[in-house]
DNA sequence: AGCGGGATTTTCT
DNA sequence: GAAAATCCCGCTT
């Protein structure tokens, strides 16, 4: 079992954390790993958070403790995942944006449809890359069908800060991150 | 390469 | 009833 007690800090600071750590996942018997290259950290008090507005049915997870797995439907078609973070009761989560495949490429593109970075450039993109839907939701990342491997923190001239994607609210806060130059990351 | 629109349904106002 | 932490396709430069 992993130590994933840093997940207990704020997702700002987990967010560039998680950069370069590893998620693996069995599915249909294969093993597929893959790099977390980007990610987003949403607070109970940013306005662009799904917790922003309280503990509901849909935002049960976040609040509860971290290193579980929170999964959201959007748009009437999406999964998107993310890393609940910070203390119990609290309302934090890291979304997953981009990974890169390094293992069980060829699951992962037929799964997908797609080929090279468009099989996981994207946080819905990666979902359906790994097999994640809402039975997911609440997953204990620390055992299971789905991992999270801590690696060392990268240093923070191999990471970019920035905006979030696809937010109205706190469009200004730079609670994206990403490894810089990496070619799986969504947008530049 | 970049823009615009459509898909499709959960969730909250 | 509207918006949504998105993606894909087709059209235009």
């Amino acid at each position: 079992m992993t130590d994933l007690t840093f997940l207990r800090e704020s997702a700002e600071i987990v967010a560039p954390r998680l950069l370069g750590c590893i998620l693996e996942r069995r599915v249909d018997g294969k093993t597929l790993r893959v790099k977390i290259v980007e990610t987003e950290a949403y607070d109970q008090n940013d306005a662009a958070s799904h917790s922003y507005r309280g503990r509901t049915s849909r935002t049960d997870v976040m609040f509860g403790p971290s290193g579980r797995l929170y999964v959201y439907f959007t748009y009437g078609m999406h999964y998107c995942c993310n890393v609940v973070v910070g203390p119990r009761d609290y309302g934090a989560a890291v979304l997953i944006r981009a990974v890169e495949p390094l293992f069980g490429v060829g699951s992962i593109e037929k799964r997908r449809g797609k080929t090279g970075v468009e099989a996981t450039n994207g946080p819905a993109k990666l979902c359906q890359a790994l097999a994640i839907d809402k039975a997911m939701n609440g997953h204990n990342l620390h055992t299971g069908t789905l991992r999270l491997i801590v690696q060392g923190a990268l240093p923070s001239s191999a990471i970019t800060q920035t905006t979030r994607i696809g937010i109205s609210q706190a469009a200004d806060i730079p609670w994206r991150f990403y490894i810089t130059g990496n070619p799986f990351v969504s947008k530049r």
